[in-house]
DNA sequence: TATCTAATTAGGAAACTGTCTAAATATAGC
DNA sequence: GCTATATTTAGACAGTTTCCTAATTAGATA
């Protein structure tokens, strides 16, 4: 989780998973929403796949990237368990003689 | 939620919410918990407070902090658009009979 | 092979972060 | 006021991050 908390800290990086949300895109196509060079932005696609944060697959001259939503989920869990402790964990005993130290 | 993103972007900061999860705590019984100078262990909870994940209120010479779930369920929205795209979205017309709590 | 396009890697400058020590602030109690 | 405890603020410094330009790799096509 230490990857994906500082992948997610940088705001282009959150921008680029945004706009994966919706679709596969190219590194070129994602680059073009951004007022920086194609370096910095692989740079960013860097990050996000150290975090398995993102998936991607060649075809041709062009790299696909897609949204690995596995580690999202990972994220939501981590939140919720802020919100609600000792709920939402999986294998958990249901409550009659629920023990969670 | 730059602010917020950037807070959760550190290990320690992580852990210092996970502890507030269960119960509210002081300063001095959170800085037990690290091996860590009490001046660092300030700057994390500043950097929290800044954030607004965390509230505080002082009580004779000790500070006692808590979580701030409000801060903790915008991210869950993030990440849950991101999961599930046009669903989640608050005023969105629910499906017949559908009741979100 | 040579050339063009797509994307990454390499290297470095500027800004930011996490940690420390020393000093300051705030409150309680004598 | 003086002292002790709890916590924060100030300043310095090493390590990290973000961004750039220049060079490189990978694939398509003539």
């Amino acid at each position: 989780m230490e990857a994906v908390f500082k992948a997610l800290a940088d705001p282009t990086r959150r921008q680029i998973l945004n706009l994966l949300g919706s679709r596969e895109m190219t590194a070129g196509d994602l680059a073009k929403h951004f007022e920086m060079t194609k370096p910095s932005m692989s740079h960013h696609f860097s990050v996000l796949k150290d975090a398995d944060l993102i998936r991607f697959r060649r075809e041709g001259q062009q790299i696909w990237y897609s949204v690995n939503t596995t580690v999202l989920q990972d994220v939501l869990s981590w939140a919720m368990d802020l919100l609600h402790p000792a709920e939402n964990k999986e294998g958990e005993t249901p409550c009659p003689g629920n023990i969670t130290s």
